[in-house]
DNA sequence: TTTAAAATGTTATAATATAACAGTTTTATA
DNA sequence: TATAAAACTGTTATATTATAACATTTTAAA
């Protein structure tokens, strides 16, 4: 467990008024207690303790809500989900990613750095949402 | 077709002695004459006006081995392949892809961006390749 | 208190990707 | 130039990841 404090999430839906149901709990749980990035099958997996015989669609529902609050990320280049760190919405991630361990350093940015807010100036785009994932080597496994 | 240029990669396989086959030039005809990126059961359909009946393994080892000599990208949010606009080797990708009307702009960084490099320094960490795609809008849908 | 909205359960299948092994082509070397 | 080794392709099958579609249940609101 690396960091299981689900009170944000449980606030947030009050809140917002969405509903914090066994199968979005679970899961959210399942992902914030998990040291790596975990894929939806295993996440599936895991569900099975907790409710009976779960589906797809069931983990992916979660996953998905979840995503779209801010609260898990997908690392693309793994097919796979983490918990936000930063515990709250934010445009961008960024991601080191150790190819030895599979270890996941969230890293926070609140703007997109300036030799890539510079190009897309240039090239007139408006970003709205980004996601960086820089793959390397760890200091453990360095 | 936007850049069909392929005698880079011909003389790439020449000087480092690899077979430009048929299923890998007509893999790379296909990416690079493709607008937006596109995915590989695509690339699937129109490998066979080219060759007789192929098969998955086909295009994802021709995929593969462009890949990895740096001649094409995987778009990784949109599991899909995109010719290199830079025409070399490089170790990180960026791209602006526009959510509306699915164009891709690559982006030309040598280094990784200071406030990312700074990040990982702190965190002691070794990065050899990245990714980094910004969704967001470009000039012609915004 | 019934109705609408939000969410889940369930079955099936789509979309993406790879394993495994036989066969072929090319290259290197004897 | 014969032959062995390496590189590459062909083919079958299957793994992995994700979603469509629709019935049912739960919650919130009128």
């Amino acid at each position: 467990m690396t960091h299981l404090n689900l009170q944000p999430a449980s606030e947030y839906c009050e809140t917002n008024g969405y509903r914090l149901t066994k199968p979005r709990l679970e899961v959210l749980k399942i992902i914030s207690s998990s040291a790596k990035p975990i894929g939806a099958y295993e996440v599936l997996e895991k569900l099975g303790s907790a409710i009976k015989n779960p589906k797809p669609p069931t983990v992916y529902r979660a996953i998905d809500f979840w995503k779209d609050q801010g609260f898990i990320h997908r690392i693309e280049s793994l097919n796979a989900y983490v918990a936000c760190e930063a515990g709250h919405r934010h445009k961008g991630s960024q991601f080191m990613i150790c190819n030895d361990c599979g270890l996941v350093i969230e890293t926070h940015l609140c703007e997109l750095p300036e030799a890539l807010k510079n190009s897309t100036i240039e090239n007139t785009f408006a970003p709205s949402r980004w996601n960086f994932e820089i793959h390397g080597v760890c200091k453990d496994c360095g």
